[in-house]
DNA sequence: TACAATTATATTGTATTCAATATAATTATG
DNA sequence: CATAATTATATTGAATACAATATAATTGTA
């Protein structure tokens, strides 16, 4: 039974491994198409969520990337330094910090637009699989 | 057909992201379960890689978990320090590092036994999810 | 056998991540 | 209205990741 006392911690029955090297993976695949935009995986990421709301505060960007404010802020300012976005506070509100993007953001959006097919040609997942495997991720990062 | 243009570039339409959130959001589910062993969770996927095979080369545990030499080699040098394993370069070629157990690594066995049960237990999937997922995961990864 | 490739690790530099803590602004309450 | 609690962001410190490069050892070959 000596054997089977620790089958659990054998490294191919875990479900997070795959799930960690994957992520790593895929986002491997991004850092050569995201290159000539200048953009790291993350940043891309930041961009995706202000291109489809402009202005949002640093802490709605946290929420919506599953992020933190330690991860976020360096980001932010890197951004700015970049001149892709613009950080201010609200004025109603000095707590708050209001991201958006410039016009140099903002065109970035056109270089990007083929993006998720660059990518999607080479993931080898048939649509019904594509469609499983969200479903499922979305199940297992909802969970508190 | 504006809005369709850009269609492709929605977060929500990403496979990505999900794998990237899903991936930290486990993680993050081991650190409290890992700090008592004094593992981070890194240092976990090593530990489970060495207690099936001991005595491994620097250069096979980064095959196994898919990690380059910038990673692994500080990682094997901090779990040296704490005692898990050690690290001699092979008499045969002194250019390869093996990678052995201490008593102290391999009593940590014993400790981390119950911990795929632990994660188990606070993964909202079915037994039959997780296997679709695990499958798919492994699909990922394994693409060039 | 010199010495040009190749191989195995290690190092460096940049960019995340996140826990924990700090700081400043706002709100709630006695 | 003073101040305790809360909120929003920022900072710090530790640990990854990985691309690119370096170094040392081994192998292949003219």
């Amino acid at each position: 039974m000596k054997k089977n006392e620790y089958e659990q911690l054998r490294l191919d029955h875990q479900l997070c491994f795959p799930l960690y090297a994957a992520s790593r993976a895929v986002t491997q695949k991004y850092t050569p198409i995201l290159k000539p935009l200048g953009l790291t995986y993350t940043q891309y990421l930041v961009m995706l969520v202000l291109w489809e709301q402009d202005g949002l505060r640093v802490s709605e960007l946290c929420e919506k990337l599953f992020l933190d404010s330690g991860t976020v802020t360096p980001l932010l300012k890197k951004m700015e330094q970049q001149g892709l976005l613009t950080r201010e506070r609200s004025g109603s509100d000095e707590r708050v910090v209001i991201v958006h993007l410039t016009e140099k953001g903002m065109d970035l959006r056109e270089k990007a637009k083929n993006i998720p097919s660059e990518i999607g040609s080479c993931i080898a997942l048939s649509v019904e699989e594509a469609g499983a495997l969200y479903t499922l991720l979305y199940k297992l990062m909802n969970q508190k």
